[in-house]
DNA sequence: ACGGTGTTAGTAAGTATTCACTCACACCTC
DNA sequence: GAGGTGTGAGTGAATACTTACTAACACCGT
């Protein structure tokens, strides 16, 4: 691994283990077990490496591929419901922080923009995927499938929340996903 | 207002309008028109101040008293949700903030734990409300009221997460409480 | 009424430490 | 020997926190 990757690696795991608060040059050569002097032959600055943590180390969102008009939607919406709240149990810790600091906000807001990325993201591919169904004919014609979508992904965001503020203790919760998608069934499903 | 008051005020102002990471001592004792020291003399340090911030200057949750059983279901959920985004909004920066140290969140959810306070209450109060509901006969003996809790929770969370990535801008969206609460009714209302 | 005594509210000017960041220099491979 | 990779030893600035001090005010015995 080179030592850019390693450097990365070290600066996420500090940003996530004790908070952007901690994560600072000497914690991150710490870390990395290397100089504070290297972290800058590689970045030119400090956010410049935060930025690059922010978009190389954040987890990748991958809905599986559409799988629109197979199997159930039932079963497609708690699996990707599954991958959601995956999703969003790793990138949390991270996501947050961005907020602790409106510089870097202001510039990660931007470097997402260019890159049609951001938070809205897994809400409209879950949107997009319902819309494919109903176009399929697989969820009824009136369903607000925008507002499902933001249900589902609140409660995924919402459980990640609660397992980052309560500590990794009460992580996995076995069925989680299939409980959370039942309630909206009967408003998607023709019937 | 008591100087101490005047200091959370600033310290709050602070910690949502330029993040933690900027609200550093002489910020606040700026934004509050005194001095450093001062500071000092009405908190033991800077993380005392902060908890003092999170405890006094959160929003409160307060839910209009139990309507279990009065107007329509459907329009006490819509209010609920309504009090949910609002209470989010506010509470969101701040709250973010608290994951930028892994030492204030343990001192936070310390404090938290003995108060029995802490992010599942919005959560709790409003499965609270349905299953008062569901004993009065307004909602299906079946419903899973713990999982159309977190979807309408999360659902609000997740809106005040995209407001302060954005910015201010996209505050408001009217009606988007109704649109929330429509898709989780079927599953709710006695047919 | 008046001086003495203590308390409260506030600050200017520090100190020690930590921070992000730099630079001169060493090591290695080609 | 040139250029990439790496470091020890710093630097100035910023930070959290302290100290020594003042002005205002309340209380009280005489």
């Amino acid at each position: 691994m080179s030592t850019r990757e390693r450097i990365l690696d070290a600066a996420a795991r500090v940003m996530r283990e004790r908070g952007v608060a901690h994560a600072t040059t000497k914690e991150i050569a710490r870390a990395a077990g290397c100089s504070e002097a290297l972290l800058y032959r590689h970045f030119d600055d400090k956010q410049g490496l935060f930025m690059a943590v922010l978009q190389e180390r954040m987890p990748a969102f991958a809905l599986p591929d559409d799988a629109a008009g197979t199997g159930t939607v039932e079963g497609n919406l708690v699996r990707l419901v599954g991958g959601l709240l995956d999703f969003y149990a790793d990138s949390f810790p991270i996501s947050a922080s961005i907020f602790s600091s409106s510089t870097l906000l202001a510039r990660h807001r931007e470097a997402i923009a260019a890159h049609g990325a951001g938070p809205q993201v897994p809400h409209l591919r879950l949107q997009a995927y319902l819309e494919a169904e109903r176009k399929a004919g697989r969820v009824r014609p009136d369903a607000d499938v925008e507002a499902v979508a933001r249900l589902l992904v609140g409660a995924a965001l919402h459980h990640a929340f609660l397992v980052a503020f309560w500590g990794e203790g009460n992580a996995a919760e076995p069925g989680l996903g299939e409980r959370l998608v039942a309630p909206v069934l009967p408003a998607l499903l023709t019937g």
